[in-house]
Order: structure tokens, then sequence, then C-alpha cells
DNA sequence: GTCTATAGCATGATAGAC
DNA sequence: GTCTATCATGCTATAGAC
């Protein structure tokens, strides 16, 4: 039997994700994922060629993770479906917030979601979207997603400083914006 | 007379910003706005506590600039007043992308805009989407700045690579909003 | 208000031994 | 694959002279 190696790729991706959630990721540094690991920074470079890919190997499972609850959320009539995955959406951002804004804002093309790993996502949406707006589903889908993302990045962000039920106005604006989008 | 200041709180807020648009948030360091400004370094301290109070004024005087434009856009019926603001802030955050992500999602509390720079803009918004919802113009308020964000942050993180009229996904998901406001 | 000087620290990355 | 050692660079912040 092969010598397990001590950094396996679960390891090295759970460790980016875990500093990257509890420091932020400028934290997410070759030293701090290395200690994490249990190796020194060098070698690091033999699984990662610099930090971007570092945090794009974290960026690509948090996609697949993403797209995973979506699906498994997104049941019942097309409009019951898409509230479903809008609701998982933001149930992720509030549980793995860094993890979101690397999904959707990286700091940099390079430590962003690989096409591959986007492709997925995009057709499931895409899809999701279809029967609400059949003419333009394409425009349908960036709206929906612009308005999540926007609104769990302003809440984490502390810029629902008025006050008010967040979870209320989330609803009501899932609401409105699908009965906008309605065709 | 007095002796001119070498620096003034106006060249140093234009050296702060200018350095964000050009290179980054993070490039906006103490010895990188010293040096735009044409002090060193350690002289900084006197008019700024720290890195994140420099942060602190680009973003209160990106939050009146915007605040500005989106002002002298919004006429006419509150329709078409609320769909000039919105314009007026991806207009804004083509412009100046750093600035605008200083406003909505600063690296930490003490970077974003002031709770006295932020009042006025909220006041304006909440002013401009009551006619449309009445019932709760706080909810409607953050519908709207959630999706134009979200947007504005996708478009320039260059999350819309499926091709298609980016522009024309603008407006249509802008008129799907506001349709979706109206109660 | 500004300067020089410096402390103190962290970083990304590489060379070469094992 | 991993290590030690190291380079070169950058940063925030302070002390104290002018």
């Amino acid at each position: 039997m092969p010598a397990p190696q001590r950094v396996t790729p679960e390891r090295l991706v759970a460790a980016v994700r875990e500093i990257a959630e509890r420091d932020g990721l400028d934290a997410v540094t070759m030293s701090a994922v290395a200690a994490a690991v249990g190796v020194r920074a060098p070698s690091l470079y033999k699984r990662a060629a610099n930090r971007h890919a570092l945090l794009r190997l974290a960026a690509d499972d948090a996609t697949r993770e993403l797209l995973d609850e979506m699906r498994a959320a997104a049941v019942g009539s097309p409009r019951h479906a898409l509230a479903a995955a809008a609701r998982a959406l933001r149930a992720f951002a509030a549980r793995c917030p860094r993890a979101t804004s690397l999904v959707f804002s990286a700091p940099g093309p390079d430590a962003g979601p690989s096409a591959a790993a986007m492709a997925p996502a995009m057709a499931f949406l895409l899809d999701a979207v279809h029967p609400l707006s059949p003419d333009d589903p394409l425009s349908a889908a960036r709206t929906l997603t612009a308005w999540a993302y926007g609104f769990c990045t302003m809440e984490q962000n502390g810029a629902f400083r008025q006050g008010g039920d967040v979870d209320a106005a989330f609803e009501r604006g899932l609401a409105a914006v699908l009965r906008g989008l309605r065709t």
C-alpha cells in the first residue's frame, strides 16, 4: 500500500475554505494554509502554482457545493423551485460568506471559479428560469442572480442598518422579482 | 496669509480614490497615498488614524458624489425617476468601480461610509421608492438597491460570460424589478 | 507639519539538500 | 514531496529631530 499523502486535495481545499471563512480572504496566504495542513509553505507550491490558484480550488469547491444545495432545494412548480433555489443561495451565503464572494466576485479572474465549474451552475439556472421567461432566460437569470447576490452581500456587510425585518425584506424582494420576471 | 497646506483634504481624498481605481483597494497603502500627495508616509498619520480611515474618506466622498448624480437624474414620474437613479448608479459603478464597492461592501465597517454620509442617501432612496411601494418602502428600497448593486458588481467582475447584450439585460432587469415592486 | 530612521513583522517565491 | 534557509520586498506604525 502506498504511503498516504500528508496533503490530500480534500484537506487542502478544506483548509483554504476554513481560513477564508474564519479570517477573511486576505488571510489565505501560502504559509497560513501550509500551517493548517501541517507542512511548510514551500511545499505548497507543488500543489498550487500560487496564492490565486489556492483560492480557485476553494472557488470551484464552493461552486459545486452551492449548486448541489440549490438543486436539492429546487422542487415543485417553476416559481416555487426558483424561490427555493434563491433561499438556498442565501443560506449558503450566510454559512460561507467568503466562499460566496469568491464565487461571484473573486479578487481577480484567476482566483474565481473555473469555466468548467461555472458551466453546470449556469445551465441549472437557465433551466430553472426558462418556464418563467421563455423569451429571454439569460436576462431573467441575471436579474434573479444579481438581486439575490446583491442582497446577501449587503446583508453580510451590514448595509441594512435601518433596522426592519431583513428576512421579510428578502421574501418580499424575492416575490417582487419573481413577479416582475413573469412575461 | 497662512502658508498653504501641502496636503489639503481635497488632494488627499482625490489621491486615495485615484489609487483605488487604478490599482485596487489593496493598493491604498499609507506610503502609496503619501507618495501621491508628495509627502512621506509618517506624515499621513496626522490626517488619518490608519489605513481604514483613509478608505473612509474616499467612501464618504464617493457616497456624496453618487447621491448627487442620482438626485440630478431622478426627474419625472416616480417610476421614471427610479429608473434614472438606477442608471445613474450603474454609470457611477462603471466609472468608479472600487469606490462603489467601498460604498456598498467595504472591507470592514470602519472603512465604509460613515452613518452621517449614508443618511441622506437612504432618505433619498426611501423618498423615491415611496410612491411605488407606500406600504413597505424600506423593503422596496432594499430590493432595488440589491439588484442594481449586484448587477453592477457582477458585470464588473466579468460574471456575465455567457455573452448576450448586457445593456439590454440591465434594462430588462430594471423593468422587471420596477414592475414587481408596484403593489 | 514634516522629516529621517527604524522597529517589527508578514509576505510570495526560489534554491538546493535530503 | 518535503525540508531548511533565504531573498527581496512590502507593510503599519512610532520616536524624536527640525
